[in-house]
RNA sequence: GUGGGUGUAGCUCAACGGUUAGAGCACUGGGUUGUGGCCCCAGAGGCUGUGGGUUCGAGUCCCAUCACUCACCCCA
């Protein structure tokens, strides 16, 4: 019988791995909530359109890389590729802009988009995503990437560097698209192809091309930095006086462009070298006109998204994972013995103690060598002498030092010596 | 979606077109009738990614396909 592999592109995150996405998740929703986010769950599948509207018709993840179906009814869906969409749907729906407790969010979870899967790319992947809604103050701007920035340094993120731009508004966009074009066109022939297509398609997105030729070409391009209007230049001067402010440092990008058409103003992403063809670890910014696009109220917004394989790549370069192991490992002789430490292995577990034995009946050598390779602190010992005394032998695997002692002792014992860590991993 | 590289045991890797596809680590048992790490012995584990083809003979050569990987495209 052929065996099922998972969809290409879709990974399982096992035992040993999974350590660290308990880490991220953790300290995220921590970070995140400190800065007044709350999370929010929306549903893996909406109707197409949400993200046709809202990411724009002509990007790249809406054009191509969807994972989009027609279900029973013939209703059009599709997977999310990205969440901010998904957030402002449920934020009009449920009118949050009338929550006075909060207008910030965040969500983890997963993406999904129909590309190429290579390192650091695949094709469903997850998101730390957050979005603040109601304010275009730069106070805001400023603060999301600082704690961006917070959220990475205590995750023991190293190597990272945060660029900034700004993007102006629709109207400043729009006379420099067309300032730009007529520089593409004036030396059309020296571009690349891919450039040519963008120039007509997406004018902005030359500045992304990887082409050398077309790099030295577009040193002497006009900037749209250079040419924003007086409020979105002063919006962003002040963007940069709060980071400064925050001690956050970044360098401004004036060629940063981000794939989806909804920013506007601050645009955002922390890049690193060290993830092959990948060099954007997240990225995000202001998308002021986007609520109002998706039905809801004339509010701004701001928010980024981090991806979570990517973080993850980057903080395992040369660490192992700690991987979770019991505390106590219960080693019985012969099938009375076994009987009995069964239910006193569900009895620690049941106190907070984890605690593994031997369901197979072997030999105590093969069960002492288990508790090792499990790296327990200790071994509870009981054989049929133990039995009929009522006690049970209770190894300490580091000291070696091992008592025989009455079984109420010996929990009382491992309650001591547990329980207090037990109760801080789980209420910390 | 396009192009290159790679698929052999759970993991890391050997095997000139030629017996029964091997090693280390990990796993199981034993060396000690009831005591871990080191050591020694033994065992188990494979449709050589899958499907075709060439050949007397294919892990090895060819084609397809799937997966991984790198680059392009793009992004998290």
């Amino acid at each position: 019988m052929e065996s099922i592999q998972a969809v290409r592109g879709m990974n399982d995150i096992l035992p040993g791995q999974i350590e660290w996405w308990q880490k991220v998740e953790r300290l995220a929703r921590e970070v995140l909530e400190n800065f007044g986010y709350r999370e929010i769950r929306t549903p893996v599948v909406e109707k197409l359109e949400l993200f046709s509207r809202g990411i724009g018709e002509s990007t790249d993840i809406v054009e191509k890389e969807m994972y989009a179906f027609a279900d029973r009814k013939g209703e059009r869906l599709a997977l999310r590729p990205e969440a901010t969409a998904s957030v402002v749907r449920a934020y009009i729906q449920h009118n949050l802009q009338a929550d006075p407790i909060t207008q910030k969010f965040f969500c983890l979870g997963p993406m999904f988009r129909h590309e190429r899967p290579q390192k650091g790319r695949y094709r469903q992947f997850h998101q730390i995503d957050a979005e603040a809604f109601g304010s275009d103050d730069p106070m805001l701007d400023a603060e999301i990437m600082y704690m961006l920035r917070i959220l990475l340094e205590r995750l023991g993120l190293t190597g990272v560097v945060l660029h900034i731009n700004s993007l102006g508004c629709p109207e400043c966009r729009k006379t420099y698209r067309n300032v730009l074009r007529e520089y593409l066109l004036k030396q059309a022939d020296a571009f690349c192809p891919d450039c040519l297509r963008r120039r007509d398609l997406n004018p902005l997105r030359v500045f992304d091309c990887k082409v050398e030729r077309c790099q030295s070409l577009l040193e002497a391009a006009p900037m749209l930095l250079d040419s924003i209007c007086s409020d979105c230049a002063a919006h962003f001067d002040k963007v940069k006086i709060y980071l400064d402010g925050l001690q956050t440092s970044h360098v401004i990008n004036p060629r940063m462009v981000r794939g989806l058409d909804y920013y506007t103003r601050t645009a955002f992403e922390v890049v690193t070298d060290q993830l092959g063809a990948q060099n954007a670890v997240g990225g995000g910014g202001r998308y002021n006109g986007l609520v109002r696009d998706l039905g809801g109220p004339d509010l701004p917004g701001i928010g980024f998204a981090v991806g979570m394989e990517r973080l993850i790549l980057l903080l395992q370069q040369g660490q192992e994972a700690q991987r979770r192991m019991p505390k106590v490992f219960l080693a019985a002789l012969g099938d009375s013995a076994r009987h009995k430490g069964f239910f006193l292995t569900q009895e620690l577990r049941t106190l907070g103690i984890e605690t593994e034995m031997d369901y197979e009946g072997r030999s105590l050598k093969s069960q002492m060598r288990r508790a090792d390779r499990l790296n327990v602190g200790h071994v509870l010992i009981m054989g049929e002498d133990e039995l009929a005394a009522g006690r049970i032998q209770l190894r300490d695997m580091n000291s070696k030092e091992q008592f025989l002692v009455p079984v109420e002792k010996a929990i009382e014992m491992l309650k001591e010596s547990y329980l207090k860590t037990i109760r801080q991993d789980f209420f910390p």
